[in-house]
RNA sequence: GGCUCCAUGGUCAAGCGGUUAAGACAUCGCCCUUUCACGGCGGUAACACGGGUUCGAUUCCCGUUGGAGUCACCA
C-alpha cells in the first residue's frame, strides 16, 4: 500500500475561509493519521482575482494552526513546481490539452463573447444559464490551423459526447452517475492560456501522485467531468473524498456577510487557534466516543475518514465561543496573561495590578474582548440607580444599605490593611456583630465600589485592587447617592 | 428550472433491524457562592411525511415534502 497522498490547494485571493481551512485540515488529517504526506499547491490561474500578500496568509494560516506541509512552494518533494502559474511556464497544461485533442476528447474553439452571448441563454433564479453549442467541434482541421495561423484567439474545450453517462465514486457519497448531455464542454485552456481550475486541477493532482482527492461538496456536481478527464488520460482517478458543506445560521454556504467566515476574523474577534481548529474539525465529523476538546496530535490519532458525515452543517458561534472558553480556562495563566494583556490595557489606562484582574477574568470570559465590559468599573464607577441597592435574596434595601454603608464608613477609613483578607476578616467580624447574613453587608457594599449587578470579584477583591482612597471615595458617594434617594 | 446531494431536538451529533433514541452547545431550574462566572445536579426538547421489505424499522427500498449545492474564459 503507498502511503496517502494529499494536497492543499488554495487560490490567493483573500482571507482564509473557515470552509477552505477546515478542507486544509481534513486533508491534512487524512494524510497523517495514515502517516503519509501533505502537500500545498498554489492555485493561481485566476490573474483576476490574485491578490497581493494572499500567498503570505496561507502560510501564515498554516504555520499558525499547526498544519504543516511536507511539499509546497517552499519545499521541494520532486514533483513541483507547486505554483500553477509556474507549472503554467513549462508548458505542462498545454501540452496535456493537445493530448486531449489528439484523441477527440478535446478541441479548439474560436468563440468570441458576442456569439456566446448570443447562444440560447435560459434566466432562473438571476442566473445566466448558457449551454455551449458545440460550435467548433465542426472546424475541420484546416480552418482550426487557419484560425491559428492567423492568431486568433481560442481556449481549449472538453469534448463532452450528448450520449451516455459517467459514473465517479466517491468515498462517502458513493456511486454517482450523470448523463453526460447534462455536462458543459467546460473550458480547459482559457484565451490568457492559463488553465481552468477544472483542468489544471486533474492534471496537477496527477502528476503530483495525489491519491487522496478532498475538497468541498460544492465540487460534487462537476466532478464527473473531471473523472472524463481521468478516463480520457487512461490515468486510474484518485479517491474522491467530498466535504460536507459548513452552512451559517441560516443554512446558506457560509459567506463573508456573516462576520465569522475567514479564520483571520476570527482570530480578531478574540478566538484562540487551537480552539478553532478543534472546533472546525468537528464540523463534519466525530470521534467515535463522546470527546470533544481534542488537540491537532489526538486529532491525528483518532481521526477516521469514514466517520464524516454527509450532511451540512452549521458554524456555531456560540459553540465555539464555549469551546474557546474551554480553552481559555485550561491555559495555564502566563500565556493568558500575554494574550489578555492587550485587552486590559484598552479599558483600564489608570496603574492597576492587571495580573490580579485577569485572574478574576479568567474562569468568566469566552473570548478575549469579554474582558472590557467585565473590568470597565475599576476604571470609572459607572452612573448608577439606587435601585441596584436592592435585592430580593440578599434581603437589602436602600435603607439597609444605607446603614451598612454609614456603620462601615469610620471602620474602612481607619482600616489600615487593605489586602483581601483583612478586609474580609473586618466585614466578616461585623456581619457577625448585626447578625446577619454575608450578602447583607457584601451587596451594598459591592454595589457602591463597582454600580454594576455583577463583577468579576467579589467585595474585598475589588477593594484590594482599588485600593483605600479610591474605594472609600466610592463607599462615600453611594451613601451620598442613598441619602439623597431617600 | 435541469442535474446532484442531504434529511435524528434550535445547533453540532451518536446510532449502522430489537436502545428508556447517547453526549455536547444553547435554554430552564436547583445547589455552591462575597454579586456574576466556574463547578455540581436535574428539567424541557428530535427520528419530516407516506408507502413497502421484515416477526420487528430511526436504521433497508421507493415516493412525497423540505433544505442545500451546482449549472462562468472563479476556484
Amino acid at each position: 500500500m503507498t502511503k496517502i497522498r494529499t494536497r492543499y490547494a488554495p487560490s490567493p485571493t483573500g482571507r482564509m475561509h473557515v470552509g477552505n481551512l477546515r478542507s486544509a485540515l481534513y486533508e491534512f488529517l487524512i494524510a497523517k493519521h495514515d502517516g503519509g504526506e501533505f502537500i500545498l499547491r498554489i492555485e493561481d490561474t485566476d490573474q483576476e482575482r490574485f491578490v497581493e500578500g494572499a500567498v503570505d496568509i496561507i502560510y501564515r494560516t498554516l504555520e499558525k494552526t499547526g498544519l504543516v506541509h511536507d511539499e509546497g512552494p517552499d519545499r521541494d518533494g520532486g514533483v513541483g513546481p507547486y505554483v500553477q502559474s509556474e507549472r503554467m511556464k513549462t508548458g505542462i497544461y498545454m501540452k496535456y490539452a493537445k493530448e486531449l485533442i489528439d484523441k477527440g476528447e478535446a478541441y479548439y474553439c474560436f468563440c468570441d463573447k458576442e456569439r456566446l452571448a448570443g447562444l440560447k441563454t435560459e434566466v432562473v433564479e438571476g442566473k445566466e444559464i448558457t449551454v455551449y453549442d458545440k460550435h467548433c467541434l465542426s472546424l475541420s482541421r484546416e480552418e482550426v490551423e487557419a484560425n491559428l495561423a492567423a492568431g486568433k484567439p481560442f481556449v481549449i474545450r472538453q469534448n463532452i459526447p450528448n450520449e451516455g453517462t459517467t459514473t465517479f465514486r466517491d468515498e462517502l457519497y458513493g456511486d454517482i452517475t450523470v448523463e453526460n448531455a447534462e455536462l458543459d464542454d467546460m473550458i480547459l485552456i482559457k484565451s490568457d492560456g492559463y488553465p481552468t481550475y477544472n483542468f489544471a486541477n486533474v492534471v496537477d493532482d496527477h502528476t503530483m501522485n495525489i491519491t487522496h482527492v478532498v475538497r468541498g461538496n460544492e465540487y460534487l456536481s462537476s466532478s464527473p467531468k473531471y473523472q472524463r478527464l481521468y478516463d480520457a488520460f487512461g490515468w486510474q482517478s484518485p479517491v474522491y473524498i467530498h466535504l460536507p458543506l459548513i452552512t451559517d445560521e441560516n443554512h446558506k454556504k457560509l459567506s463573508k456577510r456573516s462576520g465569522h467566515s475567514s479564520f483571520e476574523d476570527l482570530l480578531e474577534q478574540g478566538f484562540v487557534t487551537e480552539a478553532v481548529v478543534n472546533y472546525i474539525a468537528l464540523l463534519g465529523w466525530s470521534p467515535e466516543d463522546n470527546r470533544e476538546i481534542f488537540s491537532l496530535e489526538e486529532l491525528i490519532r483518532e481521526f477516521d475518514y469514514h466517520r464524516i458525515s454527509k450532511s451540512p452543517a452549521v458554524f456555531d458561534i456560540q459553540k465555539l465561543r464555549w469551546m474557546n472558553g474551554e480553552y481559555i480556562k485550561a491555559m495555564d495563566f502566563d500565556t493568558f496573561y500575554e494574550m489578555a494583556e492587550p485587552y486590559l490595557k484598552q479599558t483600564l489606562k489608570k496603574s492597576f495590578d492587571l495580573k490580579k484582574i485577569a485572574n478574576m477574568v479568567k474562569t468568566r470570559i469566552e473570548v478575549f474582548p469579554d474582558i472590557a465590559s467585565h473590568v470597565d468599573f475599576f476604571e470609572e464607577l459607572p452612573e448608577y440607580d439606587v435601585e441596584m441597592y436592592t435585592h430580593k435574596k440578599m434581603k437589602t434595601s436602600a435603607e439597609s444599605s444605607l446603614k451598612v454603608l454609614k456603620d462601615l464608613l469610620p471602620v474602612l477609613e481607619a482600616q489600615e490593611d487593605y489586602s483581601n483578607d483583612g478586609l474580609y476578616q473586618t466585614l466578616v467580624k461585623y456581619v457577625e456583630e448585626q447578625g446577619v447574613k454575608n450578602g447583607y453587608v457584601m451587596w451594598p457594599i459591592r454595589t457602591a465600589l463597582s454600580g454594576k449587578q455583577m463583577t468579576p470579584a467579589g467585595a474585598t477583591e475589588i477593594m484590594e485592587v482599588l485600593g483605600k482612597e479610591e474605594s472609600l471615595i466610592r463607599i462615600r458617594k453611594g451613601i451620598e447617592l442613598l441619602e439623597h434617594a431617600g
